[in-house]
DNA sequence: CGTTGATTTGAATATCCTCAACGTGCGTGG
DNA sequence: CCACGCACGTTGAGGATATTCAAATCAACG
């Protein structure tokens, strides 16, 4: 992992990090008046280069930062004592990693690059402050809370009512719909995880996810070449969520 | 359901409702030196007072406000579009509840009372306002949404990775626990919750949960008279979580 | 080309669900 | 007071879904 101090960056390159996501609709300093942008700067601690497979951070002992995607992938993954562990979620840019480190906690969260990718790093106290001070950053905070406990409701949701066919055509339409929000095409695009990873996001096996995705090329509903995925059928997929004869 | 506003708790009852769960660990006032406290009440908008079975709030059009539970107990229940529901989690006194309404969402959440329950009323505009003023109440706020976070992933890592009867335990003893760091008995207490919504919860049907409740029995970890139950044998209970042979 | 790791596919099994019957507690009204 | 209905809970039998174990196929890479 490589750290890149946040004033080398405005230094060497021309565009400070945040610049490098300001379109992206959630991340940080998007709902900021553009005179506001300096005091975001100024908490950016900085930049983080991470290989594939490599880990971002480790929760554990005193967690005082979070981390906004810039470019690339990551997952966070809970380890229970017993050596099993679980995929709690993907990250993509302008996703808010961390959030749960606002606090102690019993479970170890990694989090690990999915593709060679970059995040930054934000010192929780000092984002803390600038929340006091910009009432806008205050409120953007909340809303990236309020959709990050969304996201795990509808998660548990998922996993609680869902069976395994209707879980992963949730799965591949909330990805649709995330990079849709980004911009990038929302029926083309890579799956950066493992039919493993997957599998233990949508708690089930491997071997389960992979029937699936051959029964929903079977039935015209995508097409995949081992990563790349094309949505070809939205309207099937969009069926199989909702499994009612009315 | 009988709205109390603040104002007139403080004129007819001597304690503020702020002071009822001022001994609770988790409720928003406890972390405010003792000066700082008439800035929270400020904010207090009023007592909701509700019956078993009647519904605190049920989110859509704008959701503008925060619960803190008072006094008994709550559920919160998701519905999807096509009918199907699951209960999202149960909430005890000192606990916050509508955290999710911070920003628009896609699933309606109805909070309903379990048992005859009041939850005091915060509005989310005068929150922001007050945390920006007295810094103790933000970080405050912020290790109540880090803990909330944090008990999303453990439910769902225990829906993805955990059987029936591992979910189960699980859920037993994080009453107890939660019982416990309220000062109350953490090995005997009632399910306010039918077997039904047991199961909702835990991604599972009622049968499922009756008969594994009967083994815990037969296994002499429990003991459980329709609602009222007893841990007796802890160690037993807590074998479960970790279905491991070194 | 052969090795390694990821993915796909198959067959047998386990877990949990569905359906259905039965039991229990409680309030209502005869 | 007892019968009755009703909601909730328990228990059993059979079946569906997903897992486990095992083998075959495919892709990447030296």
């Amino acid at each position: 992992m490589k750290t890149i101090p946040a004033a080398t960056v405005q230094q060497f390159h021309k565009p400070h990090p945040c610049d490098r996501c300001y379109q992206s609709r959630f991340c940080l300093p998007t709902a900021l008046p553009r005179e506001q942008l300096g005091r975001m700067r100024e908490i950016v601690h900085s930049t983080m280069q991470v290989e594939k497979g490599e880990c971002l951070f480790r929760s554990g002992a005193a967690m005082d930062k979070v981390y906004a995607v810039h470019v690339g992938s990551f997952k966070s993954v809970v380890h229970s004592p017993d050596g099993r562990h679980q995929i709690l979620g993907f990250h993509v840019p302008g996703e808010l990693m961390g959030l749960e480190n606002l606090v102690a906690q019993r479970y170890a969260i990694d989090v690990v690059a999915l593709e060679e990718s970059e995040a930054c790093e934000v010192n929780i106290r000092d984002l803390e402050l600038a929340a006091r001070d910009v009432s806008t950053l205050q409120h953007q905070l909340h809303c990236l809370i309020g959709n990050r406990l969304a996201r795990a409701q509808q998660n548990q949701f998922n996993l609680g009512s869902a069976h395994a066919e209707e879980r992963l055509a949730r799965f591949l339409l909330d990805l649709s719909q995330r990079f849709k929000a980004r911009g990038l095409s929302s029926w083309q695009f890579t799956l950066h995880m493992s039919r493993e990873e997957m599998a233990s996001y949508l708690g089930l096996t491997m071997e389960t996810v992979s029937r699936l995705l051959s029964r929903f090329h079977r039935d015209g509903l995508i097409n995949l070449s081992v990563r790349e995925l094309q949505i070809t059928d939205r309207e099937g997929l969009a069926a199989l969520i909702a499994p009612l004869e009315p």
